[in-house]
DNA sequence: CATTATAGTTAGCCTTTGCTAACTTTGCAA
DNA sequence: TTGCAAAGTTAGCAAAGGCTAACTATAATG
């Protein structure tokens, strides 16, 4: 009953969302992310019962401390590597859909040395 | 029934045995990837099956075209992520633990990018 | 108020990819 | 030749994370 890569996707998409809309439902998650709803309830219900999201009773989904901590994370992950391919010339397509797929799968330490490498180009 | 990720590893262990033993089994699949017996004999049977590998009726594999070339973009995109990382300051052990779960998620055009990059950088 | 659309949940299936337990098969050595 | 060790297979479990079908609950509309 865990959620790793799957948890940060949720995680990240949630705060996305939550930058858009005054408030992130379920099925606002299950159509960013082209999921069904099922998949999101349980998601959803994991992530609460770890202590990443909280659900009020209007089932407005909000981030916690925690939960934001690794969101933010991932999403600077995100824009930080998304930007440096495109500065390398992929196309931002790709870069957008490679970085969503690397920035789950990369160490801190690796990420810390590639963002050094990206500001020093600049 | 296919093999996604997990192949491509089983096709690149298979690859770096292949030069360093005279006839590469199953149990040095397993013993190299930390994997059991069960799990490697499956995945062999599949890969066999995809047609990626030969296996003879002494149990020695070998990689066909197919493949070889897989196990070889694979090993590829590994030596040199691990090599670009550790040219960024990146440790060895981390570049490489990295290298190997990057591999299998980025695209053609974000590898070359980043290949060519590492090559103006040097 | 009754109906319908929207949101969420429950139950249960499927695939991938690991595992153990328990066989079978084969080859070598006493 | 018997007999064990090493290699491989079979059967079946587990977890993660998608899915559909079908239900419930709520909200909005005629």
């Amino acid at each position: 009953m865990a959620l790793l890569e799957s948890g940060e996707m949720y995680l990240e998409t949630i705060l996305i969302l939550s930058q858009e809309l005054p408030a992130v439902r379920s099925i606002d998650v299950a159509d960013r992310m082209g999921y069904s709803k099922p998949s999101v309830s349980r998601a959803v219900g994991i992530l609460k019962n770890v202590g990443m999201i909280e659900v009020d009773k209007s089932g407005y989904i909000t981030l916690t401390d925690s939960g934001k901590a690794v969101a933010e994370q991932i999403y600077d992950r995100h824009k930080t590597l998304a930007k440096g391919l495109m500065l390398l010339g992929v196309d931002e397509k790709t870069a957008q859909d490679d970085a969503c797929r690397i920035e789950h799968y990369i160490s801190e330490d690796t990420f810390e040395a590639i963002k050094k490498h990206l500001e020093q180009m600049q």
